[in-house]
RNA sequence: GCCGGAGUGGCGGAACGGCAGACGCAGCGGACUCAAAAUCCGCCGGGGCAACCCGUGGGAGUUCGAAUCUCCCCUCCGGCACCA
């Protein structure tokens, strides 16, 4: 043992202090560009992606929290054994930059930038091992250049189509958005404010050509349930049938129905307000009533169409025709009515209120005739006078003809095959999935690479002519045009076809184009020939494991699916799925509960945190939090327990590191201890379980506290314990541990080292306490060895303690016993 | 309304159907100190002197044994919502 000067000594010198080993260490890395990932490294590849952020200007908590975690996980994947691509980027292009810019009065760009600059100095304070020389940002031009690119590919094969439609606008933004924009009915998902449909011509891309796969392959990915059932429903595959009705104008109207065993209890038939078809089918008498309502519903539709409440107060009126029901022959009378909406099947219904919920209330409300044709077995008859409510559950077919009497729906297949002689119908696959709506009449993003001509029309730029550059100087003041209307420079052209004067596309495109492809152009973010290198992209995609929000799950998850099956379709990747595995980290609320904003200042930075406590243990405050899948409320005051394990590691490894290894004791415990830990901290990481992984550290590193001045931290596998402690903490702890293993006098980096094996037979425990039961209550505990048979363990229970008390004057009637577990006497 | 997910000490949380509460925070007691901080040691679900009893949102069930599985109910969070 030393003297006491020199202890003290010693302990100044080692004491774990922050500030300056993390400074240190920051700087080492950056001159040895530890964090370049070789492509052509012999390591199998391993692909860690992230979803990149937002420039908004600073990091916060809760985007520490989400890269810590993935940041740890790929660190530990490095030191196992894989070459780790772990970039990073800026998703820089949309309207908080644009929104920002008005309100400070500069300009996106440098707003933009300027962002990115302070946001990578806040993630270099992280310690992630971020490869920067990868770094992309959407907004250059070398990059969105390639949108334009993919946009012209898509045009050329029909994927991208320019149509005028009924589209979501938001005024407060002053434009368009894509329906997956729209949240809670008419709210935009951005800004907050009610939205209204206006009938503009716009850009799409035909994601619906891809709804199939889109949700026939959620079924083989390993992706958090919930995502996976948000994109099935968005995606809303019906089946069901179309069926055709003669109106007596001559008109065939036809209706997308998944009921179509109900057809004989059509009773009435109702058409969206805007189907093109109630102008040639209402009569005179009912023009006037019609034409008020039609007019009623378009300016319901600009406030508040579908708002929750009132949607089950039905309205409608009658326009004066009839159709004739096909299978009975009747005639029913023909409605419009705003429950009927165009956007969806046919934009027209068979009504059949004894069977379906808007139905009957419709038939309700305006007194229309219900017919039951589905009667539920072993009940009384349904009767339409008194019924409270539609059935809508399985039954046998009743008033159907020649179906009496026919179970359904498990014989539907059987009436559509009718129907289908009949020449009335056939089997129909409808979808709720819309096209992806693209243009936006905003500045700050992708400008179209279109050019309208006098004479040739539309004329795409022809591809040695990109990019399209957004002018910088131009007036972005949002008007509910595209600002590029107003710069002249951008605007006037020449056509590419034919030379004369020709106006460009001043709409830009939505910023998840962006996102829909740019991990893979981090392979080769400066790939000059293509939007993507094929060769490097063979090489690190489909990318291994995703993670990011669960606030992506349909906007962004769903057109990255897309542009991926694009992409393989234009022979540019070989994969239809990008993302094999996905994890959504939890959000890290304000202490309140709420979600950190920085208008209200519930932000919390990590600067003055890192100042106060060290970047490592806050970043171990945050995975110590609880399940990182999980998130929760910001807290503070645990930091301060990171701080000490952290504090008594250092101390431990640091104060023995210059032992001697000699001495021969029974080291048998500390080398189960180093080896259970690196068990359960390399499984725990794998799973995305921190805070468990961190409890294991703690747990040893209190184990070695109390034995460092016992005679087993003079033995060889002292030495392996405090270097496998040193490298189970570098994914992380990635400062400490490196000053920890240069303390230990190894060469850098401890983040180049590999991973601690895991040895089972050195983890085996000999002997184990096992509760003793009786009647399944725990009454003693007794020591046995793993091993140990039923008759030993039986005979050494009875014996102990209480148990024979509890034994005494009882029959035994069964004894359970699970090794190594437990012993259970049931007596009675 | 429909579809997901979750309810465990004062707090965050842990627990292959097998000792509920690991680990941490806070708290309490002690050591060190002139003192405080830091650090170290101990205690820490509730009731009871104790034996022991109760305890994982509530109620039933399966099981030798349930926080864990099944059913019903309650509460909270998230998504969709007139989608025919």
């Amino acid at each position: 043992m030393a003297t006491t000067t020199t202890d003290t000594r010693r302990d100044i010198e080692r004491t774990w202090n922050p500030a300056e080993i993390e400074p240190k260490w920051r700087e080492r890395w950056q001159e040895a560009a530890i964090y370049q990932v070789d492509d052509n490294a012999p390591e199998p590849k391993w692909y860690s992606l992230t979803m990149y952020p937002y420039p908004s200007g600073t990091l916060h908590v809760g985007h520490w929290y989400a890269f810590v975690g993935p940041d740890i996980y790929a660190r530990a994947k490095r030191m196992q054994g894989y070459k780790v691509l772990f970039p990073m980027g800026f998703d820089a292009f949309g309207l908080p930059a644009e929104n920002a810019a008005i309100r400070h009065n500069i300009h996106p760009a440098t707003w933009t930038y300027e962002n990115i600059e302070q946001m990578i100095a806040q993630f270099d304070l992280m310690g992630p091992m971020i490869d920067w020389s990868r770094k992309l940002i959407t907004s250059d031009p070398e990059y969105y250049r390639w949108n334009q690119w993919i946009f012209l590919q898509m045009l050329e094969r029909g994927l991208a189509y320019r149509a005028a439609g009924s589209v979501w606008w938001c005024p407060n933004d002053q434009t368009v958005l894509a329906n997956e924009q729209v949240v809670e009915g008419n709210i935009c998902e951005r800004c907050g404010a009610e939205v209204y449909k206006r009938d503009l011509e716009q850009w799409y891309f035909r994601i619906t050509e891809y709804a199939e796969e889109l949700l026939a392959e959620l079924d083989n990915l390993d992706w958090p349930e919930p995502v996976k059932v948000m994109q099935r429903n968005w995606i809303g595959r019906s089946e069901g049938a179309r069926l055709s009705f003669r109106l007596e104008t001559g008109n065939e109207l036809e209706v997308f129905t998944t009921r179509p065993d109900t057809v004989f209890g059509a009773t009435f038939m109702v058409l969206a307000p805007e189907h093109p078809l109630v102008d040639k089918i209402t009569t005179d008498e009912h023009r006037e009533a019609v034409g008020a309502y039609r007019g009623e519903a378009r300016r319901k539709s600009e406030i508040e169409r579908q708002s929750t409440d009132e949607a089950k107060e039905k309205t409608g009126v009658f326009t004066g025709a009839s159709a004739v029901n096909p299978v009975t022959d009747e005639r029913i009378p023909v409605w419009i009515a705003d429950y009927v909406l165009m956007s969806y099947g046919t934009g027209a219904i068979m009504a059949v209120p004894a069977h379906d919920e808007r139905d009957f209330a419709f038939a309700r409300a305006f007194d229309l005739p219900i017919r039951v044709v589905i009667q539920p077995e072993g009940e009384d008859a349904l009767d339409p006078r008194t019924m409270e409510a539609p059935y809508t559950g399985a039954g046998v077919m009743v008033n159907s003809g020649q179906f009496d009497g026919t179970p359904t729906p498990e014989q539907l297949p059987k009436v559509i095959a009718w129907l289908n002689e009949q020449g009335r119908g056939q089997a129909e696959v409808t979808w709720r999935l819309r096209d992806w709506l693209i243009s936006r009449q905003r500045y700050w993003g992708t400008p179209f690479p279109i050019v309208y001509c006098d004479d040739c029309g539309m004329v795409p730029v022809p591809e040695d002519q990109l990019p399209v550059e957004l002018p910088l100087d131009a007036e972005f003041t949002p008007t509910g045009q595209s600002p590029l209307v107003n710069h002249e420079r951008f605007l006037n052209t020449t056509c590419p076809s034919c030379a004369g004067t020709a106006r460009r596309e001043t709409d830009t495109m939505d910023t998840f184009v962006d996102s829909s492809w740019y991990w893979f152009r981090y392979t080769n973010p400066n790939f000059d020939d293509a939007p993507i290198d094929e060769e490097r992209t063979k090489l690190w995609t489909p990318v291994d494991i995703y993670t990011g929000g669960i606030e992506h799950a349909i906007l962004h998850l769903l057109y990255a699916r897309f542009f991926a099956k694009v992409l393989r379709d234009l022979e540019l990747v070989d994969h239809g799925e990008p993302f094999k595995t996905l994890r959504n980290q939890g959000i890290i609320l304000a202490a309140e509960g709420t979600k950190m904003s920085k208008s209200r200042g519930t932000q919390v930075g990590p600067d003055e945190l890192v100042a106060a406590h060290g970047a490592d243990a806050l970043r171990l405050h945050l995975m110590f939090l609880g399940p990182w899948e999980q998130g929760g409320p910001w807290n503070e005051r645990g930091i301060t327990g990171m701080e000490r394990f952290i504090r008594r590691a250092f101390q431990v490894v640091t104060e023995t590191a210059g032992n001697r290894m000699d001495v021969k004791a029974d080291a048998a415990d500390l080398r189960r201890l180093t080896h259970k830990t690196i068990a359960r901290v390399t499984r725990d990481l794998g799973q995305f379980q921190f805070n468990t992984a961190i409890a294991a550290l703690i747990e040893m590193t209190n184990e070695l506290m109390k034995l460092k001045e016992t005679e087993v931290a003079e033995t060889t596998a002292w030495r392996d314990a405090i270097t496998a402690l040193t490298l189970l903490m570098a994914p992380l702890t990635p400062y400490t541990a490196e000053e920890m293993w240069e303390m230990l006098g190894n060469e850098f980096s401890v983040h180049q080292q590999d991973w601690p094996v895991y040895d089972e037979s050195l983890a085996a425990v000999e002997t184990v306490e096992i509760p003793v039961q009786v009647n399944g209550k725990v009454r003693e505990r007794v020591a046995v060895a793993v091993d140990a048979s039923e008759e030993d363990v039986t005979a050494v229970a009875r014996e102990t303690g209480k148990i024979p008390d509890y034994l005494q004057g009882k029959t035994l009637k069964r004894t359970i016993y699970v090794p190594g577990r437990l012993i259970n006497f049931l007596v009675g």
